[in-house]
DNA sequence: CATTATCTATTACCGTAGTAATATTACTAT
DNA sequence: ATAGTAATATTACTACGGTAATAGATAATG
């Protein structure tokens, strides 16, 4: 079972720009994570600072290679990804999922085949069940 | 077509709140929304601070009446869920769609009937276009 | 008319994400 | 060894959502 969600996630902008990075990698390094963000160019001193206090909150850790930092998530991008929905669901749809489809609908975000394909997925997740 | 959204649009949690009630509701005073909000008890004063806030932003307008104030939204809910929708996507999904509804599936926050439901709901909109 | 109730206006503070300059520390190469 | 380099640590500041006490204004009421 992944980590469980205490209270309520929440991650700001870079925050989450840094976590994706490190999800992805698996392991990175502030160097990593500054040459990943390529649009947006914080400062390496941003990112560190940044990455500091992600490790503070529990959502990173790091191990020592050489005089180098190289960190790796404590957390799920899952967990986050129910959290940060799960909050988005309650706080501008009600608390209702198909609402949020509903917009998505409406929104034109949702095409046929993607449909299709999400259907799939459940009739796959029924059988396993 | 609705309003445009410029730049960014980025509600608080009891931002977003207010501005439910007022939605809800079409008008709206302090003591309304003060009152919609049972849980949660934010002192009338926050309320009235942030509503003033929420008007300085461009998402309030108030007309008086009598001494009241009462507050009108100037942006649609539609737009917000849009816009936070797109921001959500963006930061947490790559930019999918598909990646959201997969994670919505995984989540078993979409029932088959759900699904079902908003099929009708796309297939409506094929016919009106 | 004075008191009280009920509005809005003003002011101040806290927490936290974000930003980054600067200081410190510790390898590395000459 | 010592200078330079490259990493982390420290410190400080800004913006903003949230919180609310208190001040000021106005209407209602006895």
């Amino acid at each position: 079972m992944a980590k469980k969600i205490n209270s309520e996630i929440r991650l700001g902008r870079l925050e989450l720009q840094i976590m994706n990075v490190v999800w992805d990698r698996g392991r990175a390094t502030v160097h990593d994570v500054k040459n990943a963000l390529s649009r947006r160019k914080p400062a390496y001193s941003t990112i560190l600072t940044m990455m500091r206090k992600l490790e503070a909150k529990g959502y990173l850790e790091h191990e020592v290679d050489g005089r180098t930092y190289v960190y790796r998530p404590l957390i799920s991008q899952q967990a986050v990804r129910h959290g940060v929905l799960g909050d988005l669901v309650e706080r501008l749809f009600e608390g209702s999922t198909p609402l949020l489809l509903t917009s998505l609908v409406e929104q034109n975000r949702i095409s046929e085949n993607e449909l299709r394909e999400i259907q799939k997925l459940i009739e796959e997740r029924g059988k396993n069940e």
